[in-house]
DNA sequence: CGCTTAGTTGACTCTTCTCAAAAGCAGTGG
DNA sequence: CCACTGCTTTTGAGAAGAGTCAACTAAGCG
């Protein structure tokens, strides 16, 4: 089905029903592409759909006055961009597709009757918000107590974890379809400066890149060396 | 009644019904009092109770392996400490007071049982976690790309229309019962610099501070200068 | 093969941190 | 009411991390 993703990522929190699967499938519209740099959603908009990743990278960002971007999230398949206009007016953010993405349009009106409706499903969203919820929180606490170094080698930890959960990662590596630019204006810090920590980072032998491909040459040592504890990720799964 | 300044927040989303102010009020099982600096909710706990906060400021955060503590957010009266755990197994941070604090335990299964089945009011729930994301995010970017002196200007921005929100400023000035200390470990520097930001935005005539009262001078000033654009607090009322 | 974008390097500047120590304030007990 | 104590705020000076600017190299694409 076009929801999969979603489902085995809703999954993690309680196996779900075939009706409530259905219900989801059924609220799919249609499927449509978005090219790499292409606004999926932008700030002010209130849109009629709920948008469900199906394939790619997308990114949540604000744009300031003096015309700094900063990503905010990351979003990967099986992630939903934006449950959040079933309740507020408007977005207060912009979402962008990172890499080339395929996007599933949802109704509005269904998803909100699923989650005034379907006790388990509806748990199940919300448990996902929540988990979106400290992930964000744990960012905070990389961009406010931890050094650049670090903060890189956490973020990438932390995506080898949630690729591996959506089934995109089987060893320790995983396809990082974004720049070192895109990177640094995650982390608040400069291309330059974010050139610099990598190759720090591979010269302490953790990583390794090969094109867009992202090796963990030492899990481990990555994890003991960023501080990475992967509760805040709340899987039920074990690594 | 006890949970008056969560209806007040509330209502901002939606006028609630008597019935479901009842069953809040009904969920409350009990009031208790922290001193300040007192743990609400630790890293780890799987609390029996959802904590409502009904006076006094308090705080999430997290300790990280060198000790350093970093503050995620700011509660105040109205606040909902931990609706998390309602789907979430446990908290993956601790909640301290800050000030003396007096919360409102809710019993848990209540809580979820209105989740369950009171539409209006779990809607409201959610919005309001949904703000608190919104929160999140702005924090986000406030660590991630914008300078020490604009970090403080913005976050005194947001707490004066926060507590704007719940009654606890009427002009523009209110009460702010933190350190330095605590103040640095929310932006993410030193105490040092901390108070060295705070005197130049005393010097550039936007703030003034009277023991533990934060007074702004020129709120429209201090909005500019740090960029604030307050629509991710989604409140309804207007400034 | 040429063009454009992404990654890398070097030298210099500026912000923020570190380490200390002084000064201010608030609560406590005599 | 004052001395004492502990915490918070403030200052100073030097060090380190991160930003800036600018050029150069490497890689992807038509």
């Amino acid at each position: 089905m076009t929801v999969d993703p979603l489902i085995a990522k809703l999954e993690q929190f309680r196996k779900l029903t075939p009706e409530d699967c259905e219900a989801l499938e059924d609220a799919v519209v249609r499927v449509t592409d978005y090219a790499a740099r292409e606004d999926i959603i932008q700030q002010g908009e209130k849109p009629d759909f709920v948008h469900l990743l199906l394939e790619g990278w997308a990114g949540r960002y604000k744009i300031l006055a003096e015309g700094e971007r900063h990503i905010m999230a990351y979003l990967i398949p099986g992630d939903l961009c934006d449950i959040h206009v079933t309740l507020l007016n408007q977005m207060d953010h912009s979402i962008g597709a990172l890499s080339p993405c395929k996007v599933a349009l949802i109704s509005l009106e269904k998803m909100m009757r699923i989650l005034d409706t379907r006790e388990d499903l509806s748990r199940a969203l919300w448990w996902s918000a929540l988990v979106d919820e400290a992930t964000l929180r744990e960012w905070l606490v990389t961009l406010g107590a931890r050094p650049a170094d670090k903060r890189i080698a956490h973020l990438i930890c932390e995506m080898l974890l949630r690729t591996r959960a959506v089934g995109l990662s089987t060893d320790d590596s995983f396809e990082l379809p974004l720049t070192q630019q895109e990177l640094s204006d995650t982390m608040g810090m400069t291309v330059v400066h974010m050139n610099r920590m990598l190759q720090e980072l591979r010269g302490r032998n953790l990583i390794e890149s090969k094109g867009k491909r992202m090796i963990i040459k030492d899990l481990a040592a990555l994890m003991e060396f960023s501080g990475f504890d992967p509760l805040y990720l709340h899987q039920v799964a074990k690594h």
